[in-house]
Formats: C-alpha cells, structure tokens, sequence
DNA sequence: CGCTTCTTTCAGAAATTTGTGAAGACAGGG
DNA sequence: CCCTGTCTTCACAAATTTCTGAAAGAAGCG
C-alpha cells in the first residue's frame, strides 16, 4: 500500500484534481493558464516544479509556461529560483504565503479605495450618491485592517495545527 | 450652491466615475458589462434605475443591460423589483447587501472546499501533495468562519458611523 | 570563446467572449 | 380579446484573449 515517496501516485487522480481545481480557480477570476500551472504546483510533492516539468505535465508550450509563471509571480502566488549552476528555474508554492496573496490582494483593494474617494469628491460628499460611496469606502478601510488582523490570527492557529511549516 | 436634489449634478462626472471605477471592478475579474452597470447604479442617487435608464446613461442595448442585469442578480449584488402596475423594471444596489455579496462568495469557497477536499482523498492524507491540500483546506475553513464574524463587526461599527441606513 | 541547454519574446492562428439587432414572450390597459 | 410597451432570448458579427511555433536571448560548461 505504502506511498513511493517521491513519485506522485496516480498520475491520472493528479491530473483530474489539476484540471478541476483550475477550474475552479478560473471561474474565480484567475486565467486558465496561470491557473492550471498553479494547481499543478499545489499538488507536486515537493511544491516546486521545473518549467519542462510543468510543460509535460500539462502538456503545453514553454511559451505559455513562461507566460503563466509571470502572471503568477507578478501576483505574488508562486516564486521563481534559479537553481545555481544550472540554467534550469524552478518555480515554487510558497506553502503558507499564496493564500495571502490571495486573500489580500492588497493593490487591488488600495486601488478601489483610490477610486472611491475621487468618486465622493467628484459626486459631492453631501448627495446620496456620494455618502452611498463613502459608505463603501469605509467598508473597504475596514475590511482592509480586519483581513491583516485575521490573517495574524492565522499564523497563530496554523501553527498550533500543523507546527511552523 | 445647493444641490439640485433628484438630478445628478454633472453627467460628465458621473460618467467618468462609472467608467473608471467600472474599469477597476473589470480587473478584478468582473465582466465588463455588469461592471458598467453597477457602478452606474451605485452612482445614482437613489440606488435605483430602471433598464432603460441604465441603457440610456451607459450607451448600450436592452440586450446588453438584461444580461448584465441577470449576472448582478444572480451574484446577489442587486436585486430586481418590480414596479407594480407598470411593465417596467427597476434595478437596485442594495446599499449595505452588495459587498456581503462579494466578501462572502461563500458558494465560492464552498467549492474551493469541496474541489480540495477531493484533492486530499484522491492524492492520499499522508503524502506531502495531500499534506498541502489539506492546509489550504484548513485556511479556507478558517477564513469562512472569520467572515463571517468580520461581518457582524462590521455591522455594528456601520451602525455607529452612519446610522443604520 | 563557442556550444549547448533552457527561457523568453514575438507574430499570428484559433478559440472564446462580448455586444448587437431582430424576433419572441409576457403583462397591463383599452 | 387585442394592442402596446417592456424585457428576454437567439444567432451572428466583432473584438479580445489565449496559445503555439519559431527565433532570439541568457548562462553554464568544455
């Protein structure tokens, strides 16, 4: 029964939980490509992956690999390590750091609230239209401080789960 | 000075407001229609517009609005109302329910859930791939539950702010 | 210093998505 | 019971996005 560690099991149950978390993914926003490339990252033993790797895996062209890995990166959800003395990179999950990313999506948040303030000045911060977005813009300050906290929360929790990764 | 209550103030603000943070919503992953057509609704005054308002103000077909319009609901960040004795629909953001909408996604997560707990089983609890799968799981159970109370906090720090509206 | 191996960039083909116009459906009002 | 006004659905056209193959660009190694 036992697990020959190193070799990933089924190649076939890998490849359709792949497929259907990147699904899942795409239709949460992500695109496919960065998407399929990520859940075969999360699903590796070891969480690190080689460009040619990834390409067989998935069966696709260096070309998207290189795109996908870039979006990914930019993104904060995967990070990129040259392996010394090889012109192979790898790319890696950072186990406990994409869902951060994730989760805060930080610029994006700043950006709405930049949005939002030019909206209240512009439609007066006396009109209805313009406490509606002041309303909103509180909301998103305050989602803003409470995920930090949160996710200080859990670290903590992680950590007396599963022991500091 | 005083504001012509009823009428927006300057058209051209509004528009450039809609578009731009329309344009913000898009890169989040939203569809570029519904994008348009709730910004546009939560820069009316009343947070409320008929089909033909929405297509008039934004340039676009009943076709396009309906569409749009059906995404929204369905989304749960507006909700349709009919206006009795008229054929005429009116659309409407519901001030303090939309962004619930979107911090929840909580059939999202669901299916994130879902989607890896099957990840977990089929790749095996006790490899490093499982092992992963079933952290990521954790993170999102545990997040579902801060939501959650994030939501209440938010509630009663809204109603000291503004009053509940 | 040139060879080899791997990655990135670029232009184009293919597929998907998006929005429109036109026809159909539904509901009130005469 | 038909007419009118409004929304929805459908098929198609247009635009955008996505992925590939090919060529150029780095970086180690002999």
């Amino acid at each position: 029964m036992a697990e020959p560690a190193g070799a990933d099991r089924d190649p076939e149950a890998v490849s359709r939980f792949v497929e259907q978390f990147a699904a899942q993914l795409v239709e949460a926003g992500l695109p496919r490509m960065p998407a399929r490339v990520f859940a075969a990252l999360l699903s590796s033993d070891t969480g690190v992956l080689t460009s040619a790797e990834l390409g067989e895996r998935l069966k696709i062209s260096p070309a998207a690999v290189s795109g996908a890995v870039r979006y990914l990166a930019q993104q904060h959800m995967v990070s990129r390590e040259r392996e010394p003395g090889s012109r192979r990179e790898r790319y890696r999950v950072h186990g406990d750091q994409w869902y951060e990313a994730l989760a805060n999506r930080e610029t994006v948040i700043r950006r709405w609230e930049d949005g939002l303030r030019e909206g209240v000045a512009s439609l007066g911060p006396g009109t209805p239209a313009g406490r509606r977005l002041a309303e909103t813009l509180a909301f998103f300050e305050f989602v803003e401080k409470e995920v930090e906290a949160m996710m200080g929360r859990w670290r903590v929790h992680r950590e007396e789960r599963f022991g500091r990764g």
